[in-house]
DNA sequence: TCTGGGGTCCTAGGACCC
DNA sequence: TCTGGGGTCCTAGGACCC
């Protein structure tokens, strides 16, 4: 496959509903992207070798690159399947990122870039000047010089939605958000994000890295119908079946929150959650829950999409 | 042209209580 | 008869990320 344009998304045909999850750069010279409906993504690239999504590999390749950097000293955080922090205490952060690139590739065949800053906003920028296997830096001093003309979106954790806002406040770039006004942004985002753009903005950022493994606060299941769902009777029927999916992945976590997800032929998203009575492990508890939940929709119009999503109560209270 | 699936965190508004 | 202020909990939706 190397050389070729590969399309990686749904279960590798289509002529399905889906969207590409990634692609390579053959490929993306054609227009395609992570997000491109497969439909089009054929399309614009007709002769590209479409793969399906293949999570349970992922995953094992995924704890093979995380076992390769906690060989290191630094606290291991991992952020999704390709990505983690290190922390580290050094004045010479430039071998550890060297040795870190190495030793995945040694293990896994794998390149990866390796940001350095000061922070975690910092490193995670880092890295985007680092790609496609090169190690990129970031710190406090030039910040300014590296970021102060992009545009607000550059930042991670500012979107599109949020930088359209930014700009109908006449701010455009990372400069004018680091020196924006922090009543403005506090009336217009609340008191927290308002504040924390800002400090975005200057290169502000947690510095903490945790080993702490990861708990996770609950677990959804959805699926997208290649064709509508019509019959209100199937509606009730797979929502039945998928609460009991989503209940069952959470290895025997108690339940106390179930929430219903209908998105209708038009592509309109309606939710409908409930706190349980008192926490369950009974599966028939979560699927009556959600049963009940889907009551609340009153809307016949066709489904294309369901989900059910449960929440877990915390190990320890 | 048609728009996945799996997550997290924040905000706003209503209910309710003191 | 009219009606303050503070606090918490709950739910729906928004935004963002991989």
């Amino acid at each position: 496959l190397r050389g070729l344009p590969v399309v990686v998304g749904g279960d590798g045909d289509p002529t399905k509903r889906g969207v590409v999850s990634t692609a390579s750069y053959e490929a993306r010279a054609f227009g395609v992207q992570s997000g491109t409906p497969l439909r089009t993504a054929a399309r614009r690239c007709p002769d590209a070798v479409f793969l399906p999504v293949d999570r349970a590999y992922y995953e094992d390749i995924s704890e093979e690159v995380m076992a390769a950097l906690r060989e290191s000293d630094a606290v291991v955080e991992p952020l999704g399947w390709d990505e983690a922090f290190l922390a580290a205490e050094t004045d010479d952060p430039q071998p550890l990122a060297e040795w870190i690139h190495d030793r995945v590739l040694a293990r896994t065949g794998l390149h990866c870039s390796v940001g350095i800053g000061e922070n975690r906003l910092q490193a995670k920028l880092a890295t985007g000047f680092g790609k496609p296997a090169g190690i990129g830096r970031l710190t406090s001093q030039d910040w300014d010089e590296r970021l102060g003309d992009e545009p607000t979106q550059a930042l991670w954790g500012v979107g599109a939605r949020t930088a359209a806002r930014l700009r109908s406040l006449g701010i455009e770039t990372v400069r004018q958000l680091a020196a924006a006004d922090r009543n403005t942004l506090s009336r217009e985002f609340g008191p927290t994000t308002g504040p924390w753009l800002i400090l975005t903005g200057r290169g502000v950022g947690s510095a903490e890295v945790t080993a702490e493994p990861w708990i996770p606060r609950g677990r959804s299941k959805e699926v997208t119908y290649q064709q509508n769902l019509t019959d209100w009777a199937d509606v009730e029927r797979e929502v039945a079946r998928i609460a009991r999916e989503a209940a069952q992945e959470g290895d025997d976590r108690a339940v106390w929150r179930v929430t219903v997800k209908v998105r209708y032929a038009p592509f309109f998203t309606t939710t409908h959650g409930h706190k349980l009575a008192a926490p369950t492990r009974d599966l028939d508890v979560v699927e009556q829950a959600a049963l009940a939940l889907l009551r609340l929709f009153e809307d016949r119009r066709p489904v294309r999409l369901l989900g059910v999503r449960t929440e877990f109560v915390k190990p320890d209270g």
